[in-house]
DNA sequence: AACCTTCATAGACAGTCATCGATGCAGGGA
DNA sequence: TCCCTGCATCGATGACTGTCTATGAAGGTT
């Protein structure tokens, strides 16, 4: 397994700049479709309550990675819905995951949540 | 019409306290169950690409107000369709509607933006 | 090789959502 | 009063999504 495989998130990062510090926000102007879209993806990501506290879970553990099996023990789901709820979140790169021996760790990708952070922020202007 | 129609975001606030600037981030720790669905409902306001589009033509709007017969006339969709998308963020917290004349006008919320942004920035800890 | 553990994938199904046309309601003008 | 405009609501429908069970794949152990 890689430990990044196809962030269709990098796509926007394009769009947007590659430098998350000079991007504009979102209310300064206008965005376009594809643009939108791409965005889109990244908050559908974080829009369910189950991957919000996934990554929650990820990024408050000491060292920040964390194993699969903790992460579905922390939920009242079968491991499928939660390894579903993960793909999600490493499609929106939002999560990276590295395979070492049996189990799987994941970690936060702590550029993209910036850039959303980012993104948010309402100029004072 | 009501400025600001019971915004179910704010429960959400006062979990997660009152003040956007000392409240925790999402992955400094942990986020219960109650706030991770209150705050699922804000990203998934955001998690459409036709809302983040208005939630931009709005905030990109000099002034800080849109008519909503703005709105609709720079998308493809019909005015139910953008009526109902702006319903659903008004819901979120994240814009709010006054009504002068016959016209209806939006404008963001720009604490409910920051307070999102917060909450996504990652402590360089 | 055989087996166990960990995690991902496939397929199914119920619930939710985005969209539409039709309709209702509020405000303004003739 | 009557009508027109701007916007919200309603009901229907096709598409998407969250969840499950069953299964497969990768790695380790004996």
């Amino acid at each position: 397994m890689s430990i990044q495989r196809v962030p269709a998130d990098l796509a926007i990062i394009a769009v947007t700049g590659p430098d998350a510090c000079v991007q504009p926000a979102l209310v300064s102007e206008p965005i376009d479709e594809v643009s939108a879209a791409g965005l889109a993806q990244v908050f559908k990501a974080l829009g369910d309550p189950v991957r919000l506290r996934l990554v929650s879970l990820i990024g408050a553990r000491q060292g920040g990675e964390v194993c699969v099996c903790d992460l579905t023990s922390a939920f009242d789901l079968s491991q499928p819905t939660i390894s579903h709820h993960l793909k999600v979140l490493r499609e929106a790169g939002l999560i990276e995951s590295e395979r070492r021996g049996t189990w799987v760790y994941y970690r936060l990708v702590p550029a993209a949540l910036d850039r959303i952070a980012g993104l948010l922020s309402v100029p004072v202007g």
